[in-house]
DNA sequence: CCTCCTTTTAGTAATTAATCCTAAAAGGAA
DNA sequence: TTCCTTTTAGGATTAATTACTAAAAGGAGG
């Protein structure tokens, strides 16, 4: 793990080998908070800032990707293209190979599907004039 | 625009009125922060925490639709299916008739698109199970 | 046009998420 | 081991949202 975070151009420090161990090693969503709150017991003296700060990092390297699902913000493990499926009542997350729902997504994997949210982002037409 | 809220099961307040005029009259998407801050002075004695009911009701009502967009929440007063763009610098959110984007979205409209994020929502088959 | 019940509103307080700031601590190359 | 740079902890700060409550307003039925 320690080599993966150094082929990533980042520092090794205890705090990023925890938050990589619970974040890499196995598919994953979770957001700042909880990274936190799971890794409090291990690292009393651990502060949410430095949550923040790593998962920051992370993404920048392109280890995590940072997600906006139903209104909050979690980090996710799989930084290749695939959509998600996420549960109104419990809050669940589930990741979605960009091949299972090319057609009629309103029931996958036995899921009541009723909404569905397409956003893509980049540069409007008037920042790209601005800015290239 | 009464008799709009009036068939939608609300009852009719100056407030109300003023956001049904702004939100509904032609397609925009607003937070609520822009809502508040574009009616205050018309309704000097407004509070935001109205707002933030009243578009709760909107909703419930069907008469706008909840987006969440690059980490911001907004209110679309378009409600039938279809995508968004969202520019991450400037924040502009577009819309995009379903159609549009079929294949090939790296570029739409001239905007230089760069990402794409689609989220399906409902019931989990835990949930289900448990409440239907 | 009254009356009365229910809903809505304003205002304040409380919560939560996230960022900013700074000094101390730690990483790691030479 | 030394020294420079990055990282961390911790507190302060900002922003978004929800909770709470008393007062005000809507509107159905008389």
């Amino acid at each position: 793990m320690e080599t993966r975070l150094r082929e990533h151009g980042l520092r090794i420090t205890p705090q990023r080998l925890a938050v990589a161990e619970l974040m890499l090693a196995e598919p994953v969503h979770l957001s700042p908070q909880q990274v936190y709150e799971q890794l409090r017991s291990r690292l009393p003296s651990l502060s949410p800032n430095t949550i923040y700060l790593t998962l920051d990092h992370f993404e920048k390297a392109g280890l995590l990707r940072r997600i906006h699902v139903g209104g909050r913000t979690v980090f996710d493990s799989r930084t290749e293209r695939h959509d998600h499926a996420c549960c109104r009542r419990c809050g669940l997350i589930q990741d979605l190979p960009a091949s299972s729902v090319e057609h009629a997504p309103l029931t996958i994997r036995r899921w009541r599907i009723d909404a569905e949210s397409r956003v893509f982002s980049g540069l409007c037409p008037a920042c790209l004039e601005r800015e290239g």
